[in-house]
RNA sequence: GCUGAUGUAGCUCAGCUGGUAGAGCAGCUGAUUCGUAAUCAGCAGGUCGUCGGUUCGAAUCCGACCAUCAGCUCCA
């Protein structure tokens, strides 16, 4: 007999050699019917696996991240199963399962084409419906070479070779289908009883554009139809909120083929834009940050100074003034740091907070661009802080609090900090890292934030947060910053008189709150699906006259909100007030006020909210008054 | 940049195997003056992404280019 702890700490006595499956049934029959795998002292195993010791145990269920890892993992070998007996060439790489979904990439002779993924769903079909059973195998390194060789299964082989010498080699089988793997799986392809295969894509084998484009193969999968329906159905819900979809609705922005990957930002758009940065200076001035700005093009010399000609040249525009070379900034700081060097500055001046709009502009490959997440040019709510380093905590903490701040105005709660530290090539002595890592960790650790830590992922001159926002389909893309540099203080030979009399070098910190404008744009557009907050909102009421006969009155009232600072529009077209409405909805303008008889004798106002429908009526006064609280409280 | 897909009116889309383009919405004009998500009628709008080729004839077939979309991190 063995004893078995569960994860409430309760515990079992159990015969040894008993398998998770019978385990779980013991406990109970719903149980074992949800059991996917098992997690035996933290090692996730197959339900087929037996305990043989005394031992913590977890039956993992589609409840679990690991069980629904288990599940996807199967569905891709069975999706891998059925695309080897419609392609038999096809070679085997890897298919791992992702968060919500799972692929697996093919070495084929021909592209696949979508028309295909009909076909392997069919043949999916017939090897759920055989729900054969799936079997491990642990095999010698020659064993298995020798059947991967066999079933011409190259990177299988190229795998295994790779793999450390003592790590047991375990083969699943189900079927015909045999694959590397190192598990844990389903017993039974039965199990995956809803799946959907989504697209297919290029990808290179591990990852290297310097290897072979593999055919890779995405789907999801999901224990019955309603669940995948409603995945399904969430995947359509969030290309609805897609900021490319709902820029053009709302007539925010553009892309013109005259321009890829620069953006044309419309009346619309631009008062978000403005709103954007009107809000982010109230918040520096309470903070003694200044504002600079500086050129777009500034001589090449500036660029293999700041070291950016050696590290950034692949992704900078250059141009030609007067047979001197020049380069478009890709980033702010070099100009900022003449701006810094321009003066003397002394130890009583910092930290000195010097912060740009920067307009940057960054040579993106062709295929990466994406709407206003990716663009090739961007404005950034740039700031660089030069401080001391006893002060840098401080001021790293001054940035994080500022951020956390900003993000929650915007209803910004989906967004995680990264970590990244010392990468292999850097700048800098290894106390200065450490010094600098200390400082941003301790800043983040006092917060009691938690944070993802990104090892060797640093900038070549400085360790770094990232602040990194959701989008609507679960991508994660940067906005905000904080980043210690070493270098450009260094290469610009910047000095601060200390108390001392004598110069000393100041520490930098690069930092963006919003990042870049025009991602967090998109981002702000995709979190809110274009229903801004009334401060943001492009346009903030829609007046709507009843008739002809109203317009005097619905004039005033539209003159009064304009004489207020509110962002008013009048409808004065000849639509029934159903038809008016409807417009101002489709545009999602978060107030219409009714206008007709019954008000212009009242001197009242019928508010409609978006998305709300009518709220009464109340006096003209009454509503610029509410209406202005709410646009200068910033009001979620 | 690479792989695949797509590109027809401002927007959303139709146009089978080649026979010189069509709808709805939006726009414009007129009528209607109306109470909380679509009043009616008429008009106008496209060198079918660009360039080249095949053909008597190309939106349709072929090629190149441009742009857009998905993916190119998840390690058996």
């Amino acid at each position: 007999m063995v004893t078995v702890t569960l994860p409430d700490g309760s515990q079992r006595e159990i015969e040894c050699g008993t398998t998770v499956q019978q385990f779980a049934q013991s406990i109970g029959a719903g149980l074992a019917k949800a059991a996917l795998g098992g997690k035996i002292d933290g090692q996730t195993v197959d339900l087929s696996a037996p305990i043989n010791a005394d031992s913590t145990v977890e039956i993992l269920t589609w409840k679990n991240e690991e069980g629904r890892e288990i599940f996807r993992h199967t569905s891709t070998h069975i999706m891998a199963q059925a695309i080897k007996r419609i392609i038999p060439e096809a070679k085997l790489t890897i298919g791992p399962p992702l968060t919500d979904s799972f692929y697996y990439d093919f070495d084929v002779p021909t592209p696949l084409t979508p028309e295909l993924l009909s076909k392997i769903e069919e043949e999916m079909e017939k090897i759920v419906t055989a729900a054969e059973p799936i079997t491990r195998a642990e095999l010698a390194r020659d064993e298995a070479i020798r059947l991967f060789r066999e079933r011409g299964e190259d990177y299988k082989i190229e795998i295994i070779n790779e793999l450390p010498e003592d790590q047991t080699i375990s083969v699943y089988s189900q079927g015909e289908f045999a694959d590397l793997c190192r598990g844990p799986h389903l017993p039974n392809t039965g199990y995956v009883k809803a799946y959907k295969l989504l697209n297919v894509a290029g990808a290179y084998w591990r990852g290297d554009v310097k290897n072979k484009m593999l055919q890779r193969v995405y789907g999801t999968s999901f224990p019955d139809k309603k669940a995948l329906k409603e995945h399904l159905e969430l995947l359509e819900e969030a290309k609805k909120r897609d900021h490319r979809k709902i820029g053009r609705e709302l007539d925010l922005f553009s892309f013109q083929e005259e321009g890829p990957g620069f953006p044309f930002f419309h009346p619309n758009g631009m008062v978000l834009y403005n709103e954007i940065m009107t809000y982010v200076r109230e918040e520096l001035s309470k903070l003694d940050y200044v504002e600079i700005m500086t050129p777009l093009i500034l001589n090449e010399e500036l660029w293999h100074q700041s070291g950016h000609w050696d590290h950034y040249r692949e992704n900078m525009y250059f141009t030609e003034i007067d047979e001197k070379a020049y380069a478009v900034k890709p980033m702010n700081c070099p100009g900022c740091m003449l701006v810094f060097r321009n003066d003397l500055r002394s130890y009583r001046d910092l930290p000195m907070k010097i912060a740009e709009f920067g307009r940057v502009h960054r040579h993106e490959l062709s295929g990466v661009l994406h709407g206003l997440f990716r663009v090739r040019c961007f404005t950034q709510d740039d700031a660089h802080i030069f401080t001391t380093p006893e002060k840098l905590e401080d001021d790293i903490t001054e940035a994080i609090d500022l951020i956390r701040r900003v993000y929650e105005v915007f209803g910004f709660d989906d967004y995680h900090m990264e970590l990244s530290t010392r990468p292999e090539k850097a700048l800098g002595s290894d106390e200065m890292w450490d010094s600098a890592t200390d400082a941003l960790r301790n800043a983040l650790e006092n917060h009691g934030i938690k944070y993802k830590l990104n090892p060797g992922d640093g900038a070549f001159y400085g360790p770094k947060i990232d602040f990194h926002v959701n989008d609507s389909l679960n991508r994660t893309w940067q906005c905000g910053t904080i980043q210690v540099d070493f270098s450009m203080p260094e290469r610009f030979d910047l000095n601060y008189v200390g108390p001392d009399g004598q110069k000393h070098r100041p520490v930098m910190v690069h930092r963006a709150l919003v990042g870049s404008l025009e991602r967090f744009i998109g981002v702000l557009i995709e979190h809110t699906a274009g229903n801004f907050p009334v401060w943001l909102a492009p346009v903030q009421v829609a007046v709507l006259p009843i008739s002809e006969k109203h317009l005097d009155y619905a004039q005033s009232v539209y003159d009064q909100l304009r004489a207020a600072g509110v962002r008013a529009t009048l409808d004065v077209a000849e639509d029934k007030i159903g038809m008016k409405i409807r417009n101002a909805e489709i545009r999602k303008i978060p107030y219409m006020l009714v206008v007709g008889e019954k008000e212009s004798a009242a001197g009242a106002v019928s508010v409609r909210r978006h998305g709300k429908g009518d709220q009464g009526s109340v006096p003209r006064d009454e509503f610029v008054l509410k209406i202005w609280d709410e646009i200068s409280n910033r009001t979620r």
